[in-house]
RNA sequence: GCGGGCGUGGUGGAACCGGUAGACACGCCGGCCUUAGGAGCCGGUGGCCUUCGGGCCUUGGGGGUUCGAGUCCCUCCGCCCGCACCA
């Protein structure tokens, strides 16, 4: 007879069909909110088939959700497809297949695969934001920012790719290259939908100590915001009669100012240097810095360059004239587009002034060389401020400044309004309507969603694909009743994942986005899971929403994602899995092989989940062949009658495998509270089934059960088929439905311990030791050890260490 | 340049508060079982030396604090990530 093997392709299934037909992870609505969880893994793209990250991701968030489960909470634990996006045009640019079409195929790919891998999904929650009954309210809670002027249009300077012929968010742009294609970005005056972010920065900056994000999240979106206070102060160019506000962060150096320097965009310039001189040199200098890319212009190495404007500001605290320059290195989109320089106490202002021999003027006495941006006290500027320390005389000077009406405190941001309208097709259609009488009118609610029309032609031309589609861009102004024409652009996918959060809480709603009391009950989201290539773009974005819409009185809270776990990836060989490489793993193909339960299980234990691990088939096996262990004990052990108790009588095999059961539920505990140590948590339970191997000669039938449908315990929550599989045959029960166990801390103590005798701080020998002996017992039991005696003789003993339950360490001279 | 992270056996990694460095796994070596095994079970495995008692060395390099340092401090080297002319 054919010795049993453990075939997780007869088990996967089995257990997957049960909780599909008992809808096991379904929750309802009347949640106790003090006891509820909401585990959340980022959305996926569905492009093709899910990949290795994806196993991960879920892998992670499943482990949390039944953990979290097992532990007395009601879990929120759902599924959706961010079905938006580029590539699924342009694959249908490139095939024909329609993007619908595509995407859907992918989803069905996803859900196939989130199933076989057994995935505790809360299905009945399940959307794509492509789907009407989604982005219905995508366009309902646009009009909600719209009719709070948070969504707005104007003409601006903006990012476009002439590749994908579409304007960009910054947040789409990476050294001056887009995001998504890599081709180099172009600068294009267009009209076009933002949102006011902005409006919400220092809230975005401020909330980010109420939530428990890994830190370098958390400064990748402070620098990304980009928060500086300063002042903002009025330099006047009497020869035209105009104003010209610098933002600085230094006013205490306004005295040192030397020059004034304006971005080649700022509108002003031709003006200024116009029947000057300087004219033709400024127009020059102006288009050669234009048609430059921004990256080889944001390079910090190359030398400064710029030309004169022929005109002269005053400089508000020392009535000084000072000349006004074009340069290349002052940022049209910061600030005011125009800054005082002072060459004393700035590098870039420095190095500016010796390449063009103008004047350098120290007034921070720092003790450095010159740059010098060391504090120290003011030299040469004000007989009222000379003296007084730098920083302090930066609030002496603004209030003067704010007395004088020539400049007042100011905050400076980074962070732009977010660019969301794209000249796309697959994405969600902008609900307004362009009327030559109203002007813009917002489509009415109940006229929503404004159904995205089917088209033949995808390929970008410089607008949206939409504006072909005649029949549908032609409608009847809402007010006015006249002949009006519909916007043509969609929305970034990333607003349609912004709010999906919310969503899934109250998901089959059809009277509204989400009721707010069933929100509350849920939100905020109490794990969230992702990759940290999200870090500013979609947490950014999310964190906004939540902002906006409590504002408007629909949330109750201030941030979507009370805890986020970022992990690493998964590489190959050391590079990153992609298809021109050849090195990629399919899920897929992986889990048929081997089970679902290997490949997650070796996911988490490949590594420290938040860091980057090497895949390996081989340590892949090793994890195989730990389940195919376990699920032998379970196989070759006497089912009880009912459940699996302990013996009160314990020999000493028994004790001992007792103690290491208790052991592990301690450890595993540990691992899985608070931390997301899975590598170590699978780690003890495998020392736990080794110790059966070890003892299950010598141990009791009783006691092997209660270790092996512990370790099942233990497991379930990374190998979820085969843990319930082993715990069924033993106990008769669904391992599911049973409370995590409990380490008896009586079974985590031992009575005795093995001592560390040290000499010196050297170990010298180990001797087991009573728990119930003295400081004093164990010095002695040290001092007898023969390798101890051997160090300590011939010198003297000055002084020794206890360290109860570890260590006695002598000192001699 | 600024900010953050990391550096431990042949490999992935463990060591949570300063207290036995190398858990667990891979790989390798040996044994058992077997017609056979690339299955399974058991054992060994940081390096050098050894009179087989043990000794010395070892967590990127150097220095320091401490009875005791992978862990704390200083310094140098290397790698990774983010930001980068942001006034």
């Amino acid at each position: 007879m054919a010795e049993p093997r453990y075939d997780p392709t007869a088990i996967e299934p089995r257990w997957q069909e049960l909780w599909a037909r008992e809808r096991t992870w379904e929750v309802g609505d009347d949640v106790d909110p003090a006891r509820k969880s909401y585990v959340l893994e980022m959305l996926p793209y569905p492009s093709g088939e899910p990949h290795i990250g994806h196993l991960k991701t879920y892998s992670v968030g499943d482990a949390v959700a039944h953990f979290h489960r097992r532990t007395g909470r009601t879990v929120l634990h759902p599924m959706g497809y961010d079905a938006f996006g580029l590539p699924a045009e342009n694959h249908a640019i490139k095939t024909g297949v329609a993007p619908r079409a595509s995407t859907d195929a992918s989803i069905a790919a996803f859900q196939r695969e989130f199933r076989s891998w057994g995935i505790s999904i809360d299905w009945s929650r399940e959307f794509g934001t492509h789907e009407p009954r989604y982005y219905r309210w995508t366009q309902w809670l646009f009009l909600q920012l719209l009719s709070r002027g948070l969504a707005y249009r104007r003409e601006a300077a903006v990012k476009w790719c002439p590749n994908d012929a579409t304007v960009l968010a910054n947040e789409q742009v990476v050294d001056g290259r887009c995001e998504r294609c890599g081709a180099v970005v172009e600068a294009r005056q267009l009209e076009q939908w933002f949102l006011r972010i902005t409006d919400y920065a220092d809230r975005l900056v401020a909330d980010l100590d109420t939530i428990e994000w890994p830190e370098h999240v958390k400064t990748m979106q402070r620098n990304w915001i980009g928060r500086s206070e300063g002042a903002e102060v009025v330099f006047r160019c009497e020869a035209l009669g105009v104003d010209y506000p610098v933002f600085t962060t230094r006013p205490d150096t306004l005295f040192g100012a030397t020059f004034f320097v304006m971005a080649p965009e700022h509108p002003d310039v031709e003006r200024l240097a116009a029947g000057t001189p300087h004219e033709a040199d400024v127009r020059e200098y102006v288009n050669r810095a234009l048609t430059e890319s921004s990256e080889d212009r944001g390079a910090t190495d190359r030398p400064k360059s710029g030309v004169p404007l022929g005109r002269t500001v005053v400089n508000p605290v020392n009535g000084e004239a000072i000349p006004m320059y074009v340069a290349d290195y002052v940022l049209m989109e910061y600030g005011t587009g125009a800054i005082m320089a002072v060459p004393a106490h700035d590098e870039r202002d420095f190095a500016f002034a010796e390449a063009f021999g103008l004047p350098i003027r120290r007034v921070v006495d720092g003790g450095g060389e010159l740059p010098d941006t060391a504090d120290g006290p003011l030299v040469d500027s004000h007989p009222d401020f000379d003296g007084l320390g730098n920083r302090e005389a930066i609030g002496a000077i603004v209030d003067w400044l704010d007395r004088e009406g020539k400049g007042h405190a100011s905050v400076n941001y980074r962070l732009r309004d977010w660019l969301i309208s794209r000249q796309r097709y697959w994405g969600c259609p902008i609900p307004v309507v362009h009327c030559e009488a109203c002007g813009i009118v917002p489509v009415p609610e109940a006229d929503l969603p404004v159904v995205l029309p089917e088209v033949e032609d995808y390929a970008p031309k410089g607008r949206s694909p939409l504006a072909a589609a005649e029949d549908w861009v032609a409608v009847a102004c809402p007010s006015c009743g006249g002949d009006a024409r519909r916007e043509t652009d969609t929305m970034d996918t990333f607003v349609d994942s912004s709010w999906y959060f919310l969503r899934y809480c109250d998901a089959r709603d059809d009277e509204a986005a989400w009721d707010p009391a069933i929100v509350a009950a849920w939100m905020g989201v109490d794990q969230y899971i992702g990759g940290v290539e999200h870090a500013i773009l979609h947490l950014m974005y999310a964190r906004f929403f939540t902002k906006a819409f409590a504002d408007m009185g629909l949330l109750d809270v201030q941030e979507p994602f009370k805890r986020l776990f970022t992990q690493g990836m998964i590489t190959r060989d050391g590079a990153k899995m992609s298809k021109s490489r050849g090195n990629v793993i399919s899920p897929a193909t992986y889990v048929e092989r081997y089970g679902a339960d290997t490949a997650r299980c070796y996911v988490l234990f490949i590594g420290p989940p938040d860091q980057d691990a090497d895949w390996s088939d081989e340590g892949a096996e090793g994890v195989h062949r730990f389940l195919a262990r376990l699920w032998r004990l379970g196989a070759e052990s006497e089912p009880g009658e009912e459940g699996a108790e302990l013996p009160d009588d314990l020999g000493e095999a028994d004790l001992a495998l007792a103690r290491k059961a208790h052991w592990a539920i301690d450890k595993v505990t540990a691992d899985m509270s608070g931390r997301f140590a899975f590598n170590t948590a699978i780690s003890a339970v495998m020392e736990l089934v080794n110790d059966c191997y070890r003892l299950r000669e010598r141990a009791t039938a009783e006691t092997l059960r209660f270790a092996t449908a512990t370790a099942a315990s233990l497991v379930f929550p990374f190998a979820p088929h085969l843990a319930s599989e082993v715990y069924d045959r033993l106990t008769g029960r669904r391992v599911w439905e049973e409370p995590w166990p409990a380490a008896d801390p009586a079974l985590l103590e031992s009575d005795t311990f093995e001592l560390v005798c040290q000499v010196n701080g050297k170990v010298r020998d180990r001797v087991r030791a009573p728990a119930s002996a003295t400081d004093e017992d164990l010095r002695a039991l040290a001092r007898e050890r023969p390798n101890v005696r051997a160090h300590v003789d011939g010198h003297e003993v000055v002084r020794e260490i206890v360290v109860p339950g570890k260590l006695v360490n002598l000192v001699v001279r």
